[in-house]
DNA sequence: GCTCTTATTGATCAAATGATCTATTATGAT
DNA sequence: ATCATAATAGATCATTTGATCAATAAGAGC
């Protein structure tokens, strides 16, 4: 059923046949979760599960290589750069950015494997929340409390809770799988622009 | 190290002794997911594995109990009547709904079982929110419609926004481990106060 | 068309895991 | 103290699973 009968044999570079892996692993422990077994993925490559061991040394190290296909360049770096470039309202930025990161993380295979590996505890989890709230959610803070002039602008806790707001929409389309506006952007939109209301954010 | 010595053999009452394992169950898998063996929870009880399945068919059942267990009227048939009481001010219905919402729900067990079971796709995590919503979270839209009047109110979906960033600040902390305030419940006050003010709420 | 490299397979191992069954022994009733 | 009940332990089975290794054959280069 899927593409060759069973018994072809296909040879690949080991380049490509590696990104195959990758890719089609990255798609099945989304799905099934990290505990999902080598023999189900090989099948599903149509393909043996020894030759998994061909290409990575353990299924730790695979799930390694999947960490990193579905974290690395998540977070462009033009968004520090649109966040604090002042020629534009803060809520316009704002707007931007979340229209932006929203657009790079709500997919199946992200939210979910965040998930399970925070779930897991990855040390990878904390470091990309750490490395989002430095490069992205403070400098956000500051240009608010900037914009806010005389007035109390947000705490990162407000911050957070913005953040978590709209996160949380993708939460409940890939983790809860229940029903959510087909188009992310009105929701997250509404969202920006109710956090700048209550900062009186231009 | 765990109360007894290894050889001494205590003998309990069943109904006793189910509640011990559902108890210490619900801690066990909350930590390392759904797919802990019955055998590492069984040590971690004192007791032999197979001692499970004299009060359990199949781990699965197990698993049935423990859900029910940290399911089971986490939902205050309370709150209900607070979120309709329009003697108070939609405002302060609102606050108290999150604070002792939260006071619930707040936990490691519940925070983490709730998302393994999540993403395990479990049917009791879709009539959960499903519960959730129709119980609690549609009449609050409701009522902060009413309470708004001429003015334009809240539709679910920014109700769901506002639940999602306060539910956010219990996923940093127990799925994400990352830190978080002490005391919940600031943040949570600030998140409806936000919201209400937003929306022009007394 | 032939050859040689190596990507891929097939067989297999050892450990882990859910589940079952019989032998023990703690405990309440007599 | 003794007995009978049943709660618990210990041994064991059948699968599953990560991992290894020698055998096979696909495909590039000549």
């Amino acid at each position: 059923m899927a593409g060759q009968a069973a018994n072809e044999r296909k040879r690949y570079a080991p380049d490509e046949r590696r990104q195959m892996i990758v890719d089609e692993a990255a798609a099945f422990f989304s799905e099934v979760g990290l505990e999902g077994t080598t023999r189900e993925l090989s099948q599903r490559l149509g393909v043996t599960q020894s030759l998994l061991y061909a290409y990575f040394a353990s299924k730790a190290d695979l799930l390694e290589a999947v960490f990193e296909r579905v974290y690395l360049d998540r977070l462009s770096p033009d968004w520090p750069v649109l966040i604090a470039d002042r020629s534009l309202p803060v809520r316009e930025r704002a707007q931007r950015f979340y229209r932006e990161y929203t657009g790079a993380i709500f997919t199946y295979e992200w939210m979910r494997i965040f998930m399970f590996s925070g779930l897991a505890g990855t040390e990878l989890n904390r470091r990309y929340l750490a490395h989002l709230a430095k490069l992205m959610l403070e400098p956000l803070c500051a240009e608010m409390r900037h914009a806010a002039g005389g007035r109390e602008g947000p705490q990162m806790e407000d911050i957070w809770n913005l953040h978590g707001g709209i996160v949380y929409i993708g939460i409940r389309k890939f983790v809860y799988c229940v029903p959510t506006p087909d188009d992310f952007g009105p929701p997250v939109e509404a969202a920006v622009d109710r956090f700048c209301d209550s900062f009186g954010l231009g």
